[in-house]
RNA sequence: GGCGCCAUCGUCUAAUGGUUAGGACGCUACCCUUUCAAGGUGGAGAUAGGAGUUCAAUCCUCCUUGGUGCUACCA
């Protein structure tokens, strides 16, 4: 069997993390199989059309490396993909649905409706349409047909039990006496989405349907259509959603939700679809690999694999796969062509640099800031945002930050600052300026951690954070080596404890 | 309210009717080191609760609880 796929968004906005993810199950499982993975647009609700939205989907999608086969801007044998030119198709089959006594028109008002709907909640029933329109006599029908009465077309759903086998879920049983009939046409002459779905589906010869779990109640509907049309439903397999932090389903509210953020911030492509890929899938057999590629998650994945419970989207993990990408693409191309390795970096940097490090030509600073980064290399491929605070003290003296020279985990205190910088300064004060160097301040400083009988993370801790105010910096001898003999000793002179 | 779905460390998850319940992220201790980071070795950390089936249940069944989805002329 010809395995066929489709992802089918509504043009509402961008691209949503949790659809992307069941865009992504949905290409995997169609690449896997050898089979197609299509691009339905579903735009049958003009209210909630978005000027720009299916732009904005499609460049998303492609940005992920999720390609379709066949789609709206691409088309393929069943064409148009997108659902507001294809309503003939929609109205037609509507017909026969009628002429099978499977569907009826209904000329209620939103006002009785909601009225239906208040009493109904007033007793404590579950709010249904109570079928009032289906006992409608011919002639009552084409009166307010010839009256140009606005209607709607209801599915008729039959009595009795319906059991789903969902690839993910199993069976899930359901009582037709709990399904409402519902609205195929809407009095604006446009379907439904279970309508236009269905028809499509079938016409788009799709196979398995993947879509998210809040799919999973109304596809009794679906199935009834599949039935009364006389066609084979495909196979289902609903996907849990993806959960905020406080396991509420994945919202705006709680952080970013849109694939154009997450890009914009500069997260790989790679990192995200693996990411995205293991919420909620895992390949089984025991793996412990996380890191996949695409072709690595065509080849491995399976429906089996796929999860019942929703995730949690948790960015520290995101940021994680984030850094073992960056690293691994960066280390493929450094290992072949070792000179790329600092005009990667900078570029890696380049966006967050601040103007005055932008422009420094070829001389001595860019030099400067070519190592910089370079002794910092892990820092910035895990992120190179705060890329300023590694090189900004070369050019800018800090000011002493007592937080940051003492530590005790390094134990360093004031005490032996106070024996430290005396015996620093005359050291280093020893060092001729021809002679000066990074291998020579390293001797220097290792002379002054014998002299004194401290260990080497109370001398050079404190110094470069004195040098240079932060945390994180290339190393201090480099710092030292960089700064120059002059500017090296006036800060060191000028800490006052 | 009705109907449906879900339930292993904080998070993503593995595993099996019999395991010291494994890994990853995060947290943490120590080691190494040219500080930090990285790396290495450890640590804390989970089968929601209650019944039942069974020699044996995290796994199968039921109930409870909790979470969540749907209940539109939205998708």
């Amino acid at each position: 069997m010809n395995i066929r796929t489709r992802f089918a968004p509504s043009p509402t906005g961008y691209l949503h993390v949790g659809g992307a993810r069941t865009a992504l199950y949905a290409y995997l499982f169609a690449k896997k199989n050898g089979g197609q993975f299509l691009l339905r647009i579903e735009d049958t609700d003009q209210k909630r059309f978005v000027e720009g939205a299916t732009e904005s989907l499609m460049k998303s999608l492609k940005w992920l490396g999720l390609e379709w086969d066949e789609g709206p801007d691409i088309n393929g044998p069943h064409a148009p993909y997108t659902q507001s030119s294809r309503t003939e198709k929609y109205l037609k089959a509507v017909n026969e649905l009628m002429e099978k006594d499977a569907a009826y028109k209904c000329f209620c008002t939103q006002e009785e409706l909601d009225e239906m709907r208040k009493r109904q909640e007033a007793r404590h029933e579950a709010p249904m349409y109570d079928r009032r329109c289906l006992k409608l006599s011919k002639e009552e029908i084409e009166n307010k047909i010839a009256s140009q009465l606005p209607h709607v077309i209801r599915q008729k759903i039959p009595e009795g039990m319906l059991v789903i086998d969902d690839m993910i879920r199993g069976k899930v049983r359901f009582d037709s006496k709990t399904i409402d009939d519902q609205v195929l046409i809407k009095s604006d002459g446009f379907p439904t989405y279970h309508l236009a779905n269905v028809v499509d589906d079938h016409d788009m010869e799709i196979t398995h349907v993947i879509r998210g779990e809040e799919w999973l109640p109304s596809t009794p509907k679906h199935i009834w259509l599949y039935e009364a049309f006389g066609w084979t439903p495909p196979q289902y397999a609903h996907l849990s959603l993806l959960l905020n932090a406080d396991k509420t389903k994945l919202s705006k509210r709680q952080g970013d939700v849109a694939v154009e953020e997450y890009i914009q911030k500069g997260y790989l492509q790679e990192a995200i679809i693996n990411f995205i890929a293991f919420l909620g899938w895992h390949p089984g057999k025991g793996s412990e690999q996380e890191i996949y590629s695409m072709n690595e998650l065509i080849e491995t994945f399976s429906l089996e694999g796929v999860h019942k419970s929703g995730a949690i989207f948790n960015l520290e993990k995101l940021d994680w796969y984030n850094w073992q990408w960056r690293r691994r693409k960066f280390l493929e191309v450094v290992e072949k062509d070792p000179s790329q390795r600092t005009t990667l970096l900078l570029k890696e940097c380049e966006p967050y640099l601040d103007s005055q490090f932008k422009n420094l030509g070829n001389g001595n600073a860019k030099q400067l800031l070519a190592r910089a980064i370079e002794t910092v290399e892990e820092k910035i491929l895990q992120d190179p945002k705060p890329v300023n605070q590694y090189i900004g003290f070369y050019f800018t003296p800090p000011e002493f930050k007592p937080e940051v020279v003492y530590s005790e985990k390094m134990k360093v205190d004031s005490e032996i600052v106070k024996t430290l910088l005396p015996a620093a300064i005359a050291a280093l004060s020893e060092i001729s300026q021809e002679n000066w160097s990074e291998e020579q301040v390293k001797l220097s400083l290792v002379g002054v951690v014998a002299a004194l009988g401290l260990k080497n993370g109370q001398v050079f801790w404190p110094l470069r954070a004195i040098l240079t105010g932060e945390q994180f910096s290339p190393g201090v001898f480099e710092v030292i080596w960089a700064l120059g003999k002059e500017e090296t000793l006036t800060r060191l002179k000028n800490v006052k404890i």
